[in-house]
RNA sequence: GGCGUGGUACCCAAGCAGCAAGGGAGCGGUCUGCAAAACCGUUAUGCGUGGGUGCAACUCCCACCCACGCCUCCA
């Protein structure tokens, strides 16, 4: 399979370090509140890769952090820790609050049919892994301590810093936006540990012993020692978001690199951004939209997640409500003919036209996870008249769903009607014996406003919450 | 200011040198007592604008316009 490696700019064809198997990282939420489904977006990206290395026939490591440590609002050494103002405004220890969002955030993803990492890890529990690493690269003559006490990582000893990101560095407007910090020897320097005493912010909860003192690791520093810890110090896989290109996987790859002395990851994959038309989602800026919005409203989660399909991920996708209903009633048909599909037999199959659709299926996942292209795949088969019998397109198409995920086998059941609404059913199709069309349509208006829609199909009636 | 991405029908969105995928919506039709669902047909001589290279350009090159992202925590 080809994917396109931020490190090379280009589509690579995918080797993994050990035969039939991928270690694969994944930036994790943080989780001082609830992840908007801009986040969510990313993560169906990481599924849908996750899924096509599996249908290829890897075993996959999947490890996915939970920031649970805080992050200041600037990578400064000033500003409020965003965990404490979660503390402050739910009343909540902080690991009330981490436990609560990273429930949510598991609730999310279960509902947009993500598969779970094989090891979730809290920046929390792994204090110790970071302090031992920054020891290392302080070892290694990587660091140096500002006049504040923190440890900060030197980028001029790291001689290819921002390679990864194509920074400029001699252009870089340091401090354009930012207050320069007087305490680093060089604006892109940052911090692998804080000092308490030498923080400006007083209020920070969350704070451990170190060897240079009690504070807090700096932010980068979690998934290098978490991803190392569990993957190796060199590994295949590390996914994110495009924002994270030129700071925090910039920052990593220093750390790790500087640690070890080694080459850390060999493809980088950055999911592009949902957008709104107001611009980026972002927790910090508070325009989000959570999933449960979108169930509030009715919408199954698995419509968002076939929006989601329908762009390719290195596009950004522009969000609104249109949007959603596209994908929804696509969905929807889509469903709707799997179950016709299962329900009924067709015409003789050729083996070899199956191939057919398979193989192309499998050429635009297997391109950079082209999903529009598959999607594609899927609607001609689906509409495909001549050769392939019914039985084969459902078992095909249910193969398809490995990767897509969108539950394509679940039927809409009428299982679940009240008593009410059957016996009201029961009462119209006695009116359509007697061929009373006016009484008939009243009753099918009244199930209607109970919530239900009929559908009288050449197969029988079907009952369906609107 | 620097770096980067993108502008394809009413909307979303593939393609990236050789007859412009797919989905949604609209319209017309088949089916139906009527609906609904499903299916069929239909909607870009055109791919931001202006130049250039090529037998051939949405696809390559140059300029310009517009939008968005990153350079600050952020998926």
């Amino acid at each position: 399979m080809k994917i396109y490696n931020t490190l090379s700019r280009k589509k690579e064809t995918f080797k993994p370090i050990e035969k039939d198997f991928v270690s694969l990282y994944t930036c994790g939420p943080t989780v001082y509140n609830y992840a908007h489904i801009g986040n969510l977006r990313t993560y169906v990206f990481e599924d849908i890769f996750k899924r096509t290395l599996l249908s290829n026939g890897y075993k996959v490591k999947h490890v996915m952090n939970i920031t649970d440590v805080g992050h200041l609002t600037s990578d400064e050494d000033e500003g409020e820790d965003k965990m404490d103002v979660a503390v402050a405004r739910e009343k909540k220890t902080p690991e009330e609050i981490a436990d609560f969002y990273a429930d949510a955030f598991k609730e999310d993803i279960s509902k947009l049919n993500i598969l779970q990492p094989d090891i979730w890890c809290k920046a929390t529990e792994h204090i110790a892994d970071m302090i031992k690493l920054v020891e290392r690269i302080e070892k290694n003559g990587y660091s140096y301590v500002g006049k504040n006490g923190n440890v900060y990582f030197d980028t001029s000893k790291f001689a290819n810093y921002g390679n990864f990101a194509k920074l400029d560095l001699d252009n870089l407007q340091s401090g354009a936006r930012i207050e320069i910090d007087e305490d680093k020897k060089h604006p892109r320097d940052f911090v692998l540990w804080f000092l308490t005493k030498g923080s400006k912010f007083k209020g920070h909860i969350l704070k451990w012993n170190s060897p240079w003192g009690e504070g807090w690791p700096g932010w980068h520093i979690e998934c290098s020692a978490m991803s190392i810890k569990y993957l190796g110090e060199n590994f295949d896989i590390h996914c994110g978001g495009v924002d994270h290109i030129s700071i925090h996987h910039t920052n990593e790859i220093a750390q790790a690199e500087a640690a070890t002395g080694k080459k850390w990851v060999n493809y980088w994959l950055h999911g592009e951004f949902l957008i709104m038309k107001q611009g980026k989602m972002a927790k910090s800026v508070g325009n989000f939209v959570t999933l449960k919005s979108l169930t509030d409203k009715n919408y199954d989660p698995l419509a968002f997640r076939y929006m989601c399909l329908n762009t390719h991920y290195r596009k950004k996708l522009n969000f609104d409500w249109e949007g959603l209903d596209s994908a929804r009633n696509a969905l929807s048909t889509l469903r709707e003919n799997i179950r016709i599909l299962k329900e009924t037999d067709g015409l003789k199959t050729a083996q070899e036209k199956i191939e057919d659709y398979r193989s192309k299926f499998l050429d635009a996942i297997n391109d950079d996870l082209n999903m529009p292209r598959a999607l594609e795949v899927v609607w001609k088969l689906i509409r495909e008249e001549e050769h392939i019998n019914n039985q084969k397109k459902y078992e095909i198409l249910l193969e398809f769903d490995k990767i897509l995920g969108l539950d394509l086998g679940r039927i809409e059941t009428s299982s679940k009607i009240p008593k009410e609404i059957d016996a009201l059913i029961k009462k119209r199709e006695e009116y359509r014996k007697k061929k009373d069309w006016e009484k008939a349509d009243e009753v099918r208006e009244e199930i209607r406003k109970k919530g239900y829609i009929i559908e009288d199909a050449p197969e029988g009636i079907r009952v369906k919450p609107i």
